[in-house]
DNA sequence: TTGTATGCGTTATCAA
DNA sequence: TTGATAACGCATACAA
């Protein structure tokens, strides 16, 4: 057997640099055909000891490694899932992406992230790109998009699930019920008597998210009876600065509001930051509660309270329905992850009397 | 001209769910030549103006995305360059995993990324996962790699980029000067008069930036004749958490330390927070200072000195480097980024007495 | 400027 | 169980 195979065969180039060994590579130095080789890698049951044990062989002492571009075109798939997730570096994206790259990971699938620096940039471009590249599924963060992006996942029969988007859309989508964790923070807010509340949300022209928390916040506020003050209702940035200065300048305004509720944590970091400088107490003067995006709202100062939000759970869930997608293995149910009130010390009784900020103590 | 192209010409499967319309198809249906739609869509300067425009309308009306498994068969490349970041949830590697795409998506490259959750897992198989991908190029984080790396790195002719990786490191590497920046921080404290030094760093087996740390620190005492207190030095996962965890173990044993150094800006968040509890004043009884992963030092509770790391820089440099390499334009110099230290109220003159905990009043 | 034909490295089909 | 050979879809060298 053994002298079938020309073993001592010298590559005709020795400049061994021009190019990685080929399938046809392996198959020459193992005496067998291409497709034995082929088999032998990815299908060993299929082929007889020896054979398969010469080839491994071969390939390892050639330092095979497989072009995935051919066996690409070949079977018609990649084995990568591309990801579209905007302003993913200064946030809890990173988390939930960290958790769909290993739940794809575990079943062999590699993750080809396009990370647009502004929620602006036209998804449809990017889309594309990643289609080019022949991704097999697609995950999306949210779930307003433009009909082209449906469009085109249509087209090329590419499933795809929407992270964090919308309870209602569709089915092919994970996300939180937002408007269900706002009501579980303003129903704590109004058994502690606040009557009047102010927000710190991020921006919801640019951001669906937001806007989902600001509806919930306000319809959660009006079924209770209680009052968002304007004066208190600001839009930032999520970003610890943001909440600093979004929060000194409500210092500023003459405010009824007694708790102030911050969009995120990065926001409500800020906001205590600020009430700290200005010596003004939280609680006791006013309090402090937070959507939580991220998982530091114990060692804030003080301790936050917050709507704790499953970040690493919804990246597994996306992944484990684009596997059954591609595997067409379970039937993949549409996901509405559960939130839990987590009540800290940053929000008390509502005090006997109102804010009243040092720089204005006057009334107008 | 227009009638010599089919345009009503039906496709022969009235399905249209078949496949994604291919070159050929494009070709039929604006009656030309495959190869001559290949140009007008990749070098439309090499095609009539008429027979290019009647391409383009036919590539559009079939909503045509190129196959990029085939194209990249046909020119050996992909675009696409691997990134392998462990470990990427929780850190500041997402802020530069972001400039590093952005960097690269410029120039049309998109980025696979492997992110293991943990660094134990072996790179080796990562890597092969990424080189079977056919990537152009690879961005790997630290300069710590099993030899097999960098063999298959060689074998396949992939360029690639250590980031934030030791400063004598080959040459493809960019980073910080960690010695330096611990310098900073050892000479701002020892000019306060503080002499004996403390120390929450990262875990030195697992990272080796948080070796480098340690041992810049280690250096910059000695060399300025203080003392890294033993007993104040505790190696902890970067987490707020574990932050507060060691602080507060700190605070229970008896220490000399006036001035505890943090390994990153999650774990001086906790420390603070600890102290904070405990009613200790910072600076006072004990100062804080840190090295700077994130952005939050200015918005802790007292604000914190740091030695700001320019992370987002340090991605764009990594993804300038690769992009040199593969158009082989610029001579891609090694590149170590500066670091600044930012003075905060954390830091303060050293106290006359040294820290008594309250737990533990009673000399032993 | 455009068409033709070949190669890229796999997998899959069909015989042997 | 194995070998020969035809796709896979695109880019490109060469011819016209």
């Amino acid at each position: 057997m053994r002298s079938t195979a020309p073993q001592t065969l010298q590559r005709d180039a020795p400049a061994q640099a021009a190019r990685s060994a080929s399938l046809a590579d392996v198959a020459s130095l193992a005496g067998v055909s291409t497709g034995t080789v082929s088999r032998a890698l990815s299908r060993p049951e299929m082929i007889g000891k020896v054979t398969r044990e010469r080839v491994l062989a071969a390939a390892n002492r050639l330092g095979y490694v497989a072009n995935g571009a051919a066996r690409a075109l070949a079977m018609r798939r990649t084995m990568t899932v591309g990801a579209i997730v905007p302003r993913f570096g200064s946030s809890s994206f990173p988390t939930m992406i960290q958790a769909l790259e290993r739940t794809l990971a575990a079943e062999g699938y590699t993750l080809l992230l396009a990370a647009p620096a502004h929620h602006s940039v036209h998804e449809t471009p990017i889309l594309r790109a990643l289609l080019e590249r022949g991704v097999d599924a697609v995950a999306l963060l949210g779930s307003r998009h433009p009909q082209e992006v449906f469009g085109l996942l249509a087209a090329h029969h590419t499933p795809y699930v929407m992270m964090w988007s919308a309870p209602g859309s569709a089915g092919q989508s994970v996300g939180f019920d937002e408007a269900a964790a706002a009501g579980l923070i303003i129903e704590h807010l109004g058994n502690l008597q606040h009557r009047h509340i102010g927000f710190i949300g991020g921006q919801t022209a640019d951001n669906e998210r937001a806007l989902r928390r600001l509806q919930g916040l306000t319809q959660a506020i009006a079924k209770r009876g209680l009052v968002l003050c304007e004066e208190a209702l600001i839009e930032a940035e999520y970003g610890f600065q943001e909440g600093f200065e979004a929060m000194s300048e409500i210092l500023t305004r003459r405010t009824k509001a007694t708790a102030v509720v911050c969009g995120n944590d990065y926001l409500a970091a800020g906001a205590l930051s600020a009430l700290d400088r200005a010596n003004i107490p939280v609680p006791g003067q006013i309090s402090i509660a937070s959507f939580n995006d991220n998982d530091f709202a114990p060692f804030l100062h003080p301790p936050l309270s917050t709507v704790r939000l499953p970040i690493r759970q919804m990246g597994e869930r996306a992944g484990a329905y684009l596997l059954a997608k591609l595997q067409n293995s379970e039937p993949p149910a549409p996901a509405l992850l559960d939130v839990e009130l987590v009540v800290r010390c940053s929000t008390g009784p509502c005090p006997d009397k109102p804010l009243q900020t040092p720089s204005r103590r006057a009334k107008r």
